[in-house]
This record gives structure tokens, C-alpha cells and sequence, in this order.
DNA sequence: GCGCGTTACTAAAGCGTGTTAGTTGTGAAG
DNA sequence: CTTCACAACTAACACGCTTTAGTAACGCGC
């Protein structure tokens, strides 16, 4: 309480040396000569008064904020319901923590990116950012590709030069459809996860396509479905096409979470999985293995995703230019029981 | 590119004032006699240049960072898993944003509390902070009290007197329990969300027990069990509970999370929700609706906790000091379909 | 014309660190 | 005995802002 804040002034008087000479020491700056016996007397003054450096000071002195942020341009509702978000975060405090940096949340409202951006890299908040699935349309983006501010995002961005770390869903969603195919489903239906403006959803719908017509079926678009990331949409997606009355056998739900809504529609219809419909989700949330039954889906590495944007970032910060700007890592088709033979 | 930060010294050249009269203009200095002529020049030049103020030396000047953080104490296993989390950053968010902070989080490995809390807390990178289900055995907590910062827990610590903000856990528990008792059961079985070390956990097995014994049941040891957060270890108590060969005919389950996994169990085991078994969760978790049957639950309200849980600790930075130390909201419970009567 | 309060501003001293340029003392080479 | 490199430090400026103490100008009553 009345104790007073150290400074490195104190730790220097104590220590009998300068200031300069405790920040050469704690700082262990290389190339640079302080007898051993000075460097002990810095260090042990430093410990005996408890001396922890004013972060902000080192910021604003060496003009790195040792912080990176993660920037998300989703609703309040959206993120409140992000099955993946804890495990982005694990994965980017796993990284922040070893390099003994600090990690900022900020959400955008969709209409004031501008601000946003500007004023994080700008105000120096933060050395790096890490963009969470932002809207292809973001007019913003433009704008942050000429901000100086080191970013990855996650999500590729089909227009943009900027740095990022994803799954190729094209390929993800064609595989989950030709394991349908192989099922010996041929009238399948598909749920994207998301409106088209998100990049992922229509690379999945792609996938989905690129599946069938390898199999020599045209893709029918009455089969064809956009959700909006939560359950309801899901629900309200299949209660549409089951009442289009058209017959599918199976259905490609590009989203483990809509799913769920999916799951719930059908059983309202009275129909069982597998037994009248096969489902395929996508994502492999916590809950698909618990989900009755458990659901058949791809795995998308969220954390590992999380991991190495994370680490592509410190390397842009280091100031290094990776040749390869887009990262992409492998998902996996993990088979359970929601799918049956035909 | 090569434009340079613009300073709050450019601002005072362009308006041709000092920076001193930036500063009180553009921060809306109250008090202070600055003619709107003046005022406006500065605004327009700040405006012109674009001037976005450098947040690191605000902060220096001002001694505080205009920023909370979030601790998480918690294994990364658990933190990956945490339902809640992204229901806890909305609410954390939304106060945040209102009041022009900025939101940190930071993870601390068990053990290593010490020095987290109190670099946290010295370095100045926060001017607050909220903590997020810590163990109650976390000798930190003690040390934590003596440290000058401003904290809220979330999730009550009965060996403390720091400021918290949570439901009544007993309460709620035996409002659950007593449900299924005006349903007709009398041989209930629990299944508790966490270990007893986890302040949450113990409490509810006691809402529990208060239940029974005022219908005039004893508590039957037997049919008791400590799951550990996730699926897997619902999954395993049930397995446990059904091989006693014990009867019960519902189950409350502290933690739908843990009940997705019971679930999971009790459909292996060939039973029926909620024809053979009637089960109750703890949370309502986004997918407890969407679950086959839908669940019937206690809703906690996580983000109106984060909500109140942020506005109190900005009460408590601004100085002042509310007489009642621990916040608690409302549970309400929601009845769907996994509950029969008897 | 003088004293005085008020308006409208500014100079300069912090905030706590990093870092560059420079100073001192010492031993060895010439 | 000088010269010079080098080890071992330090003085002082920079970072970009807030804020206190102070100054200049102005109107006003007498």
C-alpha cells in the first residue's frame, strides 16, 4: 500500500552504480562490458527491492508494445458462440507466453473497422495483429494492407496479399463429400456454414461441387443451403429444404455448430441418423463425439491454426518476409456413426 | 509507409498553438478556458493529420493503462474446453469497448501464480484485473490481497475477502434437485461439474443433499461422483455409477459439458432419456437445446457475469468502494425434454 | 493610469525506461 | 614518458504525452 513504486533509480542507488548500468545488466545487453562483480551487486539490489521494470516505459522507450492482438470482426452473438474460440486462444497464449509477450482481444463492430485498425496499430497498443475470420466485403481490409502493422489472418482472403493461416476447405469439403459418394449416397444435400461473404462458405459449397461432379452428378442448387454459424440457422436451413420435398439421402453441413440445429430439425421430422439420412459435419467441435450419434466430420486444427499464426507473426515482427505467404495445414475426415452405408 | 507518426507536436505547429493546448483540447479538459476558435483549429489540424494519440505515452503520463486483464488459471486442456470462455469475453468486451479499455488475457500455469499476478499488477500493464475460477486452494490468492490492484473474482472464494461476482451455486442446485423431486423421483443420483477443490463443485453437491434431506431422503454416498469439466469424465462417472448396480431413476449432472459425456454413457448402456432415465444439467452451454432430448437445465448467466463482474471492477478503479463485496445473480431453470415424470 | 480578476494560452517538469556518445582509468606497446 | 586501445562505466537525450505553475493580454471600476 504506502510502499512506493521501484524504480530502476532506486535499484541503481542501492547497487551504487547509474541507471544505465542496471538496464545494461537486467537487460543482459550483448556486446557491451560490465565486470562480473558489478552485474552481481545490480542483480542482487534488484532482487531485494523486488524490482519489476514499468512495462509501459520499456514501451514507450524501445517503441515496441511486446503485445500482439487478436482482432475479431464478428457480432457480440457470433463470438459468444465460437465453439473454436477457447481454442484459438490456447493456442496463441501457448506462443504469447514463451516469447513473454502479451496478448489484447478487441471485437470490431461490423461498419467501424477503419477506427479499429488504424488506432491499434497506430496508438502502438500492439507490434502485430491476428485477424479472426474477417467478411471477404471488409472494405477496411484494403485500407489495413496499407498500415504498417505486421498482420496474419486466419481465413484465406482470395483478394489480398496479406499473410495467412488456413485449411484448404475447397479440398476439406471435397473429401467429406466423396466419402458420402463412397457411402453410395448420390442425392446429396449441403448446408453451408456461413453466408457467402465469408470466405470460407463458399470454398466449402466449391468442394461439395467438385465432388459431385467428379462423380458425374450435376450439383443441384434447390440442395443447396447458406446458414449463419449458429445452431437456429441450421435448424431453419433444413426445416427449408425438407419442405422443398425433394429427396437426398445424405447431407454435407460445412459447420459441426449448425449441425447441432440440423440434428435437432430432423429429429422433429421424425427422421433418423443414419438410419434415414446420413450427416457430415465439419469442424470437429468438442461435442461431435458426444453428439448422438456421434458425428462423422472434419477436423479442422483449430489451436495448431492458432499456433502457427502465431508464430508467423513473431517472424513478420522479427521483420522476416516468409516467401510463403499462406500457410496451410491438413484436416482430417474422422469417421464415427453419423453417416451409413447406402 | 514512409509517413512518420504524426506527434501531438505537429498538431500544435499545424494549429500554430503549443502542444500543451492540444492536449487540453483534444482530452476535453474540463475546468479550463480555451476560446472555441482555438478549439477548432486544433481539431481541424488533428483531423488533417490524422493524429491518432500514442496510447504508451498516454499511459506513462497518466500512470494507468486503460486496461483490465482477464487471468485464467486453469490448464490449457481445460481453458480449450471451457464453454463459457467466449460467453465471458462478450460480456468482458462490451464493457470494455463502452468505456474505452482495452482487454488483456493471461493464462498463469499452476505454480507459478506469484510472480503473474504481481508483474501483472506492478509492471502497470493493467489497471485491473478479473479472475477467472481459481482454485480455492491457490496460496497466491493470499498474496493477492496484499497486492494494490483492483480485483473481481469470478466465482466466490469463501476463505477471501477479495470482491466477487457468481450465482448462489446451492441454491441453484437445489432448485434443480427439487424439481426432479416434484417430478416424482426419490432415488437421484449426482454427478458434480468438477473435484471438490474447485469452489463451485462442493457447493453444489450441498444444494444437492438440502434438497433431499427436506424431502426427507438420506443422501446415499454411493450415488455421488466427481467428474472433471469435460465429457470424457461424465463419461466415466456414469459408467462407474451403473456398474454399482445401484437403482436410480435421474440424474442431476452439475455441468452439461460432463453431461454430454453421461449422456453418451447412458446411450452405450442402451437407456433412453427420458423414458428410462430422467437427467438435469447445469449451465445451459449453447448446446443444450440443440441435444437429443433437449435438456432441461440451470441457466447461468455467464455473460451477464463477466457484464457485472467488469462493471464492478471499473467501480473499484475509479475508487470507490461498494459495501457489498460479493455480487450474486439470478439461475433460472429451464425446462425442455430430458426430464419425465415419474 | 492603477490595481485586479479573468481569459487564453504556454514553458517546462515530470512519467520510467532505453541508448548513444562520451569520460575515466589502466596496462601495454613504442 | 608518451600514446593508444580497451575495459568499465556514466551523463544526458529521446520516447510522446499530461499537467502544474506561470505569463501575457484584456476589460473594468474608480
Amino acid at each position: 500500500m504506502s510502499e512506493k513504486r521501484v524504480t530502476s533509480q532506486d535499484v541503481a542507488d542501492l547497487a551504487g552504480v547509474s541507471r544505465t548500468t542496471v538496464s545494461l545488466v537486467l537487460n543482459n545487453v550483448e556486446g557491451i562490458n560490465i565486470s562480473p562483480g558489478t552485474r552481481k551487486k545490480v542483480r542482487d539490489a534488484a532482487d531485494k527491492l523486488g524490482y519489476i521494470p514499468n512495462a509501459t516505459a520499456q514501451a514507450l522507450a524501445t517503441r515496441r508494445a511486446k503485445a500482439i492482438g487478436l482482432v475479431m470482426t464478428r457480432s457480440p452473438h457470433h463470438i459468444a458462440s465460437d465453439t473454436f474460440l477457447p481454442q484459438i486462444l490456447v493456442g496463441l497464449l501457448d506462443v504469447v507466453r514463451q516469447h513473454k509477450l502479451r496478448l489484447l482481444i478487441e471485437s470490431v463492430e461490423v461498419g467501424h473497422q477503419d477506427r479499429v485498425y488504424l488506432e491499434l496499430a497506430r496508438a502502438k497498443h500492439i507490434d502485430g495483429m491476428i485477424l479472426l475470420t474477417p467478411r471477404i466485403d471488409d472494405a477496411a481490409l484494403k485500407r489495413l494492407e496499407e498500415v504498417d502493422i505486421p498482420t496474419v489472418v486466419m481465413g484465406k482472403l482470395t483478394d489480398s496479399n496479406l499473410f495467412s493461416v488456413d485449411v484448404d476447405n475447397q479440398l476439406a469439403a471435397r473429401k467429406a463429400v466423396e466419402y458420402l459418394l463412397e457411402l453410395g449416397h448420390t442425392r446429396i444435400a449441403c448446408i453451408s456454414n456461413a453466408p457467402p461473404s465469408y470466405s470460407a462458405a463458399p470454398e466449402r459449397v466449391l468442394g461439395y461441387k467438385d465432388a459431385l461432379l467428379e462423380a458425374g452428378i450435376i450439383p443441384d442448387d434447390d440442395l443447396l443451403q447458406y446458414a449463419d454459424f449458429d445452431p437456429q440457422s441450421g435448424f431453419d436451413c433444413m426445416k427449408t429444404l425438407l419442405a422443398l420435398g425433394k429427396e437426398f439421402t445424405a447431407v454435407f453441413v460445412a459447420s459441426d455448430n449448425v449441425a447441432m440445429g440440423v440434428k435437432s430439425a430432423l429429429r422433429e421430422a421424425g427422421m433418423r441418423i443414419p438410419d434415414d439420412i446420413s450427416i457430415m459435419g465439419f469442424d470437429d467441435i468438442p461435442w461431435a463425439q458426444y453428439s448422438d450419434p456421434p458425428l462423422t466430420t472434419i477436423r479442422l486444427p483449430a489451436q495448431e491454426l492458432a499456433h502457427e499464426a502465431c508464430l508467423l507473426l513473431l517472424d513478420l515482427m522479427k521483420g522476416s518476409e516468409p516467401e510463403n505467404r499462406n500457410l496451410v495445414l491438413d484436416t482430417e475426415l474422422v469417421e464415427r456413426q453419423s453417416c451409413r452405408k447406402l
